[in-house]
DNA sequence: TGAATATTTGAAAACGTTTTCATAAAAACA
DNA sequence: TGTTTTTATGAAAACGTTTTCAAATATTCA
């Protein structure tokens, strides 16, 4: 591959000439700008992002790093394809790490990405008090925190309102008569999982409905299956719930894979809202009613919100809430006379 | 962030000391070494990657490129996933890049990856000849081609067995009954899709059933719509098939979307093959048939593949052809004679 | 015309490493 | 003891850029 030594000595000009052309930095006569271009073109020049990283100050660097707990999760693939297609249109690349929510493969990847001198990094923070995180916003290194907030620092962040989605799924599953509503939550501590939980505390309390603690359930949110089991302890309760609301979109799949194997029917037997709206939910029968988290736009408010940044380092922490929206498809319906008897 | 000359300047050394301390390269006296190595840990000294990079001969840049058509689609993160899992056993860090099919995209994201001096490129690449490709190849940057072939070179590959993919899910709903079995393929001309049809052809034709051109749809394998809309087509045909093989997970949903969306019944009124197992296939009701791709394992074997070539440059490039699997499960059912007598 | 200013260019330093080459000191050998 | 070998270290070059500083030439002004 040329270089700018190559070019330079091709056009017969010195390197400090032909950085000049590239960058446009300063004048350079017109007859040396066109021998040095077509130097270039002859030589199919390409600018070596790693030298100029090395030499760029920070915010120059033209790369940017995302930690998120799982691509194979679609809300992340959202997210991070939100992202990138806003870091395309500025010449940024986009180094990806995989965390599975494990606190040292997250410190691990943020040492490797200040080590690749990145100029900002996006994530949704593990820790509410993320000391890595905050000793890396100390060194100017912006951070982008998407999901999920942290609490100590202020920092660019885009999030849901958690809380509403929750609120929202429960109010809907109400006025269709449901009472027993179970909840599946996740059992690693997140902000985005206990607002949605409050939500739903809250939607029960304010129609005076009292909690029962039985109907919650805690699980992993990385995977459908402890969904399933709870889902499957929810089913042999003396007296099961008529809605389940869970609380990510995995968790919603082990919720339809119990559901469907003890061979009830939604929304006869059973009612279910889920949470993320991915393809498979208005494809599936019947169709998924859902909370629709706008994840693409997520990834490209935080991506929006980082190039802001760069631009203006020294701007406030601005935190963008965007608004969850319910969709009521088929998976909800009113609660039939012969199971309220049932289960009153 | 310290560097190696602060390093050096705390334990009183030289840069090349400290440096031969860090990579063991050669004999340094125990004293200077634990001095040195003091002095590491006191300003939590980590190696810039940047410059390493810089200075690197190649295949010592750790760092791997990844150009994928969309992170959106599951059967790509899954691949991507498997990738990364295997590179953090490296100290790999990975670039991602999305495609689109696009061929401006690709060629934009190439340059970008030669540009960060990448070990090695994963892709499946968009063009059966790709020249660009072909010249990353000529200046000796490993390449591994994941999920489609290349034609001209000889290059690492992993792919599945997609004409016996297609075979074996045809053969399945034939076995059943069905004779009239459309097949949903891409518009996209693809070596994987252009196989998975040569299998529907092969089983039709080796169970002696005519292959009828209005049975065979092509659509935009990017996304569910067109797929929903061909299968719209089909359903309103004069005589309709009796089965469905949609021949990638998003054409399934378009498939079910459509089928749905019509009141029938699945599989009493029809049908349905899928390609691609994902997480909710097993989940939805009835649980989808399907052609499973081990795609977590491709990406790993793509990635190990990678690090072969590495370790040894000049080893014959090698193609691994991975097992499709038939995943039979209740989408799919014997046709019944009420409608053999309608269709026949 | 001479001085002041503007234009155009290049040499060299810097970014943070790794590696080559040289050399001083220590150890081994005769 | 003098010579050779080994051990331990550092100076400097290199990777490919950008930028600072200086200088040479051309232009403008009085």
């Amino acid at each position: 591959m040329a270089t700018l030594k190559e070019v330079a000595k091709k056009a017969g000009v010195s390197i400090t000439t032909v950085s000049r052309v590239i960058n446009g930095s300063s004048k350079v006569n017109g007859e040396t700008r066109e021998r040095v271009q077509k130097a270039m073109i002859q030589l199919d020049y390409q600018p070596n992002r790693v030298a100029q990283r090395l030499r760029a100050s920070s915010g120059q660097s033209k790369l940017l790093g995302l930690i998120i707990p799982d691509i194979q999760n679609q809300f992340y693939s959202n997210i991070v394809r939100g992202i990138e297609d806003v870091t395309y249109g500025h010449d940024y690349a986009v180094i990806l790490c995989n965390s599975d929510e494990n606190p040292n493969k997250e410190r691990f990847y943020l040492e490797v990405l200040k080590s690749e001198s990145v100029d900002g990094i996006i994530l949704p923070p593990i820790h509410q008090f993320g000391e890595e995180i905050e000793s890396i916003i100390e060194l100017g290194i912006p951070i982008v925190c998407v999901d999920r907030k942290l609490m100590r620092k202020k920092v660019d962040t885009v999030v849901i309102g958690n809380e509403k989605g929750g609120y929202d799924a429960v109010s809907h599953l109400i006025e269709q008569g449901h009472k027993k509503i179970a909840i599946l939550t996740s059992s690693l501590q997140f902000s985005s999982f206990d607002e949605r939980q409050k939500g739903y505390e809250r939607a029960l309390k304010e129609n005076g409905i009292e909690i029962d603690k039985r109907l919650i359930k805690e699980g992993d949110p990385r995977s459908s299956e402890t969904a399933r089991e709870l889902t499957d302890e929810l089913l042999s309760l003396d007296s099961p719930p008529s809605a389940i609301f869970a609380t990510n979109n995995l968790m919603t799949l082990g919720v339809l894979e119990s559901v469907n194997k003890h061979g009830m029917q939604i929304p006869d037997d059973i009612s279910i809202v889920g949470f993320d709206d991915l393809p498979w939910a208005k494809a599936i029968s019947p169709p998924l009613t859902t909370i629709k988290q706008p994840a693409y736009e997520m990834g490209q408010k935080a991506a929006e919100l980082f190039f802001q940044r760069v631009e203006n380092p020294s701007r406030e922490p601005e935190v963008v809430i965007m608004e969850p929206k319910l969709i009521v498809r088929e998976s909800t319906a009113k609660l039939v006379n012969a199971q309220v008897k049932d289960t009153e």
